[in-house]
Formats: C-alpha cells, sequence, structure tokens
DNA sequence: GAGGGTAACGGCACCGGGTGCCGCCCACTA
DNA sequence: TAGTGGGCGGCACCCGGTGCCGTTACCCTC
C-alpha cells in the first residue's frame, strides 16, 4: 500500500519504508535519535514530514524494521512445531530463530537494538513491540501446557523468555565481539531453574 | 522541596504531590488518561500548567506515587537480609513486602495498576521505571551470585522476577476479587522452573 | 513596621511529535 | 482526451514538555 513502483492507479509512492528507514538510520548515528527530527528525516529523504508519518506511525516505529514480519514468521514456527519435545527446548529454539540474521545485516541489527535499549523514548515504547511478542509466546504455551493464554502459567513463560531475550541483548551491546545467538542459547538455558537454588 | 508547610524562607508551596495526585487520579477515572490534558490537572488544582512540571516530571509520572520510596525500603531490605536462604526464597518475599498496601490504599493502588497495566502511554513508560526496580534485585542477586550486577545471570534474575510481578498483577487486575499477595506468591514460586519440564 | 533575602508561582514563547483536513498531483484506464 | 483513484504534502491545530524571567509571599533582621 505504498511500496512497490506502479501497476495500481493513482500517484506511485515517492519512497519506501525500507529507504525511510536506512536514512532515518544514518541521522540517528550522525546525530543521534532524539536530536533529530521528523522533519530532518523527511527533508534527507525528500518528502513531506506529513508523508513520513503514512510509512511509520511514529518516529519511535522507525527502528522496528520488519518486526510485524517476523513475529508473523514466529507465529508460524511454533504453530508447525510438533509436540514430545519440552516446551523449553521449543522455546528456546524459536527464540534463536527469530533473532538470527543473515552476517550483513548484522552490523545495522546491532545499530537497532543499541538504539533501542538505550534511548529511554526507545526502550519506553519497545514494551508494546514486547506485549505482541510475548502475546505469540502465550499462545504456545497455553496451547501446550493446556488453558487459555490469559493464564499466569502461560503468561509468566511468555515474560520469562522476554526477559532471557532481553538479558541476552544487553550482554551482547555490553561486550564487543561477543555472539548472540551463543548469548540467548545461555540465558535460555538459564531459565531452567539454574538459579533457583542458589 | 515544595512539601511541607511553612518553616523555610520563600514563598510557600501551593500544594502537594500527594493533592496532586489526587486530583490527577480522580479526573483520569472521569474522562480517561488521554483525554485528560495537563491543563485541566492544572486549573482542578488551583495552580498553574508550568508548576505542575515543577511537582511531577511528567504526565505519567502522577500515577506512580511514592514509588521512589519503595525503591528505598526494597534496596534497605534487601541489604539487610541474612544469607543462608535460597535466593528466591528471599525475592519472593521481597517482592510480596514491596507489594504490600494498608486495605485503605488498595482501591487507590488499583485504579493507579489498571491505568498503569492499559493505557498504551503509561505502558511504555512504566519500562523506564521498571529498570530502576530490576536493577535493585540485580544488585542483590549479584551479592548473592557473586559477579557484577551487570552479568548475565543477575540481570535474568531481576528480569524474571519482574516478569512474575508483572504477570501477577496483570492476573489481578483481570479477575475481580482475586489476591494479589497470593498471586505474586504463586507467580513467584512458579519461577522455580515447576514449567520448565513441561 | 520597614526592607531584604529567598524560594515557589506562573505567564510567555518556543519546540517537537502527532493528526485531521483538503486540495493537488499523476499514472493508469477507457 | 477525459476521468479515476490513491499517494503527496501543505496548513492549522493539539498537547506534552522546557527555558526564561518577572512576580508573589513568606520569614528574618534591623
Amino acid at each position: 500500500m505504498l511500496d512497490d513502483a506502479g501497476e495500481r492507479p493513482g500517484r506511485p509512492a515517492a519512497t519506501t519504508r525500507a529507504e525511510l528507514e536506512q536514512v532515518a538510520l544514518e541521522l540517528f548515528a550522525e546525530r543521534g535519535f532524539v536530536a533529530t527530527t521528523v522533519d530532518d528525516i523527511a527533508a534527507a529523504a525528500g518528502i513531506g514530514r506529513r508523508t513520513f508519518f503514512r510509512y511509520f506511525a511514529s518516529k519511535n516505529d522507525v527502528v522496528w524494521g520488519d518486526f510485524e514480519l517476523g513475529l508473523l514468521a514466529l507465529r508460524a514456527r511454533l504453530a508447525t512445531v510438533q509436540p514430545g519435545r519440552p516446551l523449553l527446548d521449543e522455546l528456546r529454539e524459536a527464540v534463536l530463530a527469530f533473532n538470527r540474521f543473515d552476517p550483513g545485516e548484522v552490523p545495522w541489527h546491532r545499530d537497532r537494538m543499541a538504539l533501542i535499549l538505550t534511548v529511554p523514548a526507545l526502550q519506553a515504547h519497545s514494551t508494546l513491540r514486547y506485549a505482541a511478542w510475548r502475546s505469540v509466546i502465550a499462545e504456545f504455551a497455553a496451547a501446550r501446557l493446556g488453558g487459555s493464554p490469559a493464564d499466569l502459567l502461560p503468561q509468566l513463560v511468555a515474560h520469562s523468555c522476554l526477559g532471557a531475550a532481553l538479558t541476552a541483548y544487553d550482554q551482547w551491546l555490553l561486550r564487543p565481539g561477543s555472539d548472540l545467538p551463543l548469548l540467548l542459547d545461555q540465558a535460555m538455558r538459564a531459565l531452567s531453574g539454574s538459579w533457583a537454588g542458589a
């Protein structure tokens, strides 16, 4: 609806989400997220400020790329999982898959995540995105454990997985050169109560 | 610095945080959080809009009452805990203590939490408050487990406790008449890997 | 009881994100 | 060549948040 080249009637779209995202991330890297105004982004992309908000619901959303698509993939993956293996094993692998990226994409992804995890406005906004992520996990956990996704246990599972993923990301950004999949794996495995007896 | 009755030189404060909070919560209950502007609150409290922002850093903060004091109490409590008991037992009791309120306070607290957990702007903002809460937990966990609060395990513990508390609050608000301390206890106990084998 | 010190008040102007409205533009189609 | 329809983008507006600065009201001292 604002992308692909012509085909449709009507005026062709002036740009794409991906293009806008790239322009914006460069500006964020140069001057920082808060110091970059939406006018700056629109000007740099050669569009009107009003048009920017047709591509992204908010300045915060620019940094989230194709998160929605990722959620769809996550849900699809979990829907086709065969029962039989421990819940946490499935979740661990799903979390790893969700956070797997082409090597070429990794630096971009790292920049994005650094913003999300350090800029207060983005930290705050991220909660709304994470809620959608958690509900995918809670759905799956509920299917496995029985009951409704709104029940205490599925919700707790979802919160725990999110916590593990965020912890891993924090470590990844904190320690240059560290390995994200490894950290995610460690964090997810640590959920199995390895610290519960301490 | 803007509270207590006279004693100091200078013009006396026109109101208090508590008074403003009460006025604001009533307006939120009447028209909702988003539909209530800061001007509305200021007008209802008989102060200038500019003055409102001397009492609260943002409209979002109104709803958080004495959270900072609670954090201090939580930290103090954890600092005086005798080693020897399992980490999770200490944390469970600390979480329960942190969320214990006078019976008379409960309805107010429930309203506050309902706002925080359902209004998107407040959900988002809450992350920043929770970060401070988590760091108190992480400090304690690091002291117990050894290492730095920034390490993976203490961070994971903190995220898990927060997740448990939020899960319990969600259930509390979802089921009228439910018992918050009981739900918190259940959620914290469920962290001990009761679902890890499923 | 007059005057100075001091700290909160609060108006004003400004910024920036976000939105509703509406006329304009422009590729495609008939 | 005229018409259709969807994206563009200016404009005006709202609201949260901030820096500035003159004003107000108390207290203390003389």
